[in-house]
DNA sequence: GGTTATGTTCTATATTTCTAGAACATAGCA
DNA sequence: TGCTATGTTCTAGAAATATAGAACATAACC
């Protein structure tokens, strides 16, 4: 495989109990908290004291359930919100979600 | 025990993520929503389809995370949103959450 | 007391999720 | 070709969660 792949779901396929489920994990919340300055953060940015492959299977719930898009570049990877996207889907949403994990 | 013990915590000990786990599971969803009258409903009346030893579980959680209230009346119990306090601990959360939920 | 209705608690099983080490993959660079 | 950095995937074990039958508790009514 030349490409390594992020694939995320398409926005309307996404449920909401799924978005809940994502966040409803300590570590997980914190990292999409993270992310609520807009910019792209690679992974280890994001890593707090866990192991890189807990920290990756967390990327890969909150990718999974549409709420950050991953992009490679180098050997890293980018991470950053679909918020916008979200925000259609589950208007308020996300920002009410946020707003309380400060 | 002369009485049933419905306790439920303080507004303030509840953490967010504790909310949004209650709220991921589907069953736990359709019942926060049917609580959207603001009206007092027995269980019975929220239980779809579950076993009742099914539904009391998935109504403790709700309430062991803050969401509901559950008052003894007789022989059934009534259950309702405790939505002005959550509003006021997470302000905007509920409200964004149920309607997404429609 | 006996009976019925409404729920809770107990118990057990199945499933899911979390965690993290080890191995692997990819990219950049000397 | 190595060598290092950054992550992913594989694998396994531990912990949490979901489900639901059975037994129990409470309340209302005869």
């Amino acid at each position: 495989m030349s490409e390594r792949d992020f694939t995320q779901p398409e926005i309307d396929s996404i449920q909401l109990h799924e978005v809940l489920f994502a966040l409803s994990d300590p570590t997980r919340l914190a990292i999409a908290r993270a992310l609520t300055d807009g910019e792209e953060h690679s992974a280890g940015d994001l890593a707090g004291d866990v192991p890189k492959s807990t920290l990756s299977h967390h990327l890969k719930i909150l990718r999974e359930a549409g709420i950050t898009s991953t992009r490679p570049e180098g050997m890293r990877c980018r991470v950053s919100l679909r918020r916008a996207e979200l925000n259609r889907r589950f208007p308020g949403l996300l920002a009410a979600i946020l707003k309380n994990a400060e």
